[in-house]
DNA sequence: GTCTATAGCGTGATAGAC
DNA sequence: GTCTATCACGCTATAGAC
């Protein structure tokens, strides 16, 4: 950022992910973040409340449209096998159309604080009850492998979980990603 | 911690490292450990040099272990799949074994500074490398799927880095993991 | 809405008595 | 080897001029 832009939240929120995801919250100051927009840090409190804010923001963002993605793959009536792919593929989307606010949000959720902090567990408890409940239908119907469904989700959802890091090495491309990726992780699922 | 006890640089860093699993680096003071250890935080300094000395030491034990056990995985005459599964086996065994130290070194390497960041990145990156020849090998005798090494890497560590996660919710005993966990991360990568 | 100046606090680390 | 006291610093956030 070179010229002085039009401060906003939004713009804020995204010059924000892009410093926590390269130094972490608590290494990331209000002044650093003011001085990658050029203003100085008082500004920014025209336009947010607190530290904690942005992060929140940043954040929920993105829960927001996990929680909605999973409510809607969960319902919809097709195989399970083609569930777990759209849940693998959204997945991919966000990490590469978002890559600063996801890696934000599975690095940094811990620097949430109280009522957010436990909001956002709660969620993505949620998250992995609705994917439990899937894979459960799916054992039941042989589609998947007889395993424990906590170990299953663990191996599915690990990966997904650090795609932001593979991917900004630029050992793949997204489209690798996405034609890879399914049938790798669905390999040792799948029987 | 009720008593007084000897207070050692061993102690130290075992007590630092369950405060740094539970709250993450930045946000453990010196303070909070020697209230732990039932000290005052000048004390610790007749025991170790600086804060950042105490997590140096935490992250650098295990990641000789690491260094250490897949030198020798490599170098045995056993099978591609055997290789894999002793890998994953360690991993288990260290994360089962040292949970606290196994947390702090995936989640906050990232305070390392100087010459000690670049030293642990140069091992994570040596140890990918050592893993990737392993998987080459297997690609070129076909007892591994024939995919992109660098997804394959990814969809192995990922599961295993998170190992600390899933174990701490009791989801599954050691043993569980120990017999269910080769085999499902691997099923997607064999052939 | 941005600035300068600063309040108020917690931190890592040290000096020096015991 | 542990303590009390304290320094020096960086942080979030606010007050008030423009």
């Amino acid at each position: 950022m070179d010229s002085k832009p039009n401060l906003s939240k939004e713009l804020i929120l995204k010059t924000s992910a892009k410093l926590f995801r390269e130094k972490s919250y608590p290494q990331v100051s209000m002044r650093s973040i003011a001085l990658e927009l050029n203003v100085k840090a008082s500004s920014l409190y025209n336009h947010i409340q607190s530290k904690d804010e942005i992060l929140e923001g940043v954040i929920f963002q993105l829960v927001d449209i996990f929680m909605t993605t999973i409510e809607e793959t969960s319902s919809k009536s097709i195989k399970v096998h083609d569930k777990l792919e759209e849940i693998i593929k959204t997945h991919i989307d966000i990490a590469v159309e978002s890559p600063d606010s996801f890696a934000t949000l599975n690095n940094d959720w811990i620097y949430l604080k109280g009522d957010k902090k436990v909001e956002f567990i709660s969620s993505r408890n949620l998250y992995e009850k609705k994917l439990e409940s899937i894979l459960i239908n799916g054992i039941n119907s042989k589609e998947i492998r007889d395993a424990n469904p906590k170990i299953i989700i663990y191996q599915l959802l690990s990966p997904l979980r650090n795609i932001h890091l593979w991917n900004k090495k630029n050992y793949m491309t997204t489209q690798e990603l996405k034609t890879q990726l399914p049938r790798l992780v669905l390999g040792g699922v799948l029987r």
